[in-house]
DNA sequence: AACCGTTCCAACCGCAAACGG
DNA sequence: CCCGTTTGCGGTTGGAACGGT
């Protein structure tokens, strides 16, 4: 049998795997197929297993918690993607590393640089990162009211201010009071901050968190290419 | 309706690691 | 230890679906 089928699974392919599998198990990749009337290489059939018929695998969008996870996760371990999906039951590495690269990859380059006043600070602001970092995401995000949260077009200063524990107080910007929207984002929610990626054309479009006397952290751009967005949690956050 | 650019993800590929004789 | 085979991993991409004009 020489020819091999690729691409796209039909599903009478599928029926046939998951027929074979539940009845012999799994014992070897390579030669399975043919025993089990598919024309397809034992590599194709592992990864149709395991990413998509599996019976135990979790379907449908990220959960929010699962999202924060991914992102943790990733800035800890980097591009480990089979080590994140290990962490993550029912989700794959490989939609694990898609959900990367469609929704997080661009929102997540910019680097925030971290400013403290002292030395403790430092270690305590290092610390504080690690266990829970600044998480960054997406453009053009809703608010609860359909209110578009669009910085865009800054020509002035954001503010975005967490407390100890680094959990979102609030945000301020030029002399629109936004905080009344971002009361409504809670705390188990995730602040999002990045410089917008499109101007980096421009010739500063440096950010500086500065840390306050009071442990707070703002963060303090005058660039007209800054904006903010904030990844919100509401049922109604499209990702 | 037709076209076109963008988004997204299933599935591919090449390579590395693990296995086993 | 060596070497062929199998399994696993991460980067990449083809094309379907979507959205805008």
């Amino acid at each position: 049998m020489d020819y091999v089928k690729k691409g796209a699974w039909s599903p009478e392919e599928d029926q046939k795997l998951i027929d074979y599998i539940m009845k012999y198990g799994v014992w070897n990749w390579s030669h399975m197929p043919k025993f089990a009337g598919l024309s397809r290489t034992g590599k194709s059939c592992r990864l149709r297993w395991i990413n998509y018929l599996k019976p135990d695998l979790k379907k449908g969008p990220f959960s929010m918690e699962e999202v924060e996870f991914v992102i943790r996760m990733y800035q800890s371990l980097g591009n480990k993607w089979s080590a994140i999906a290990k962490e993550l039951p029912g989700r794959t590495d490989n939609e694990i590393k898609n959900f990367y690269h469609t929704h997080l990859k661009k929102h997540l380059g910019t680097k925030v640089e971290v400013k403290p006043k002292s030395r403790k600070k430092a270690k305590q602001i290092e610390m504080s990162i690690q266990k829970k970092p600044l998480i960054t995401t997406c453009p053009n995000i809703q608010g609860p009211d359909d209110q578009s949260l669009d910085f865009t077009n800054s020509s002035s200063s954001s503010y975005i201010t967490f407390d100890e524990n680094y959990d979102f107080l609030e945000i301020s910007y030029q002399d629109n009071d936004v905080t009344s929207i971002v009361n409504q984002v809670h705390d188990d929610n995730i602040v999002i901050l990045e410089s917008n990626p499109d101007s980096s054309t421009s010739s500063s479009s440096s950010v500086d968190l500065h840390i306050n006397d009071f442990m707070d952290v703002s963060v303090h751009s005058s660039n007209v290419d800054f904006w903010l967005d904030l990844y919100l949690a509401a049922d109604n956050l499209k990702i």
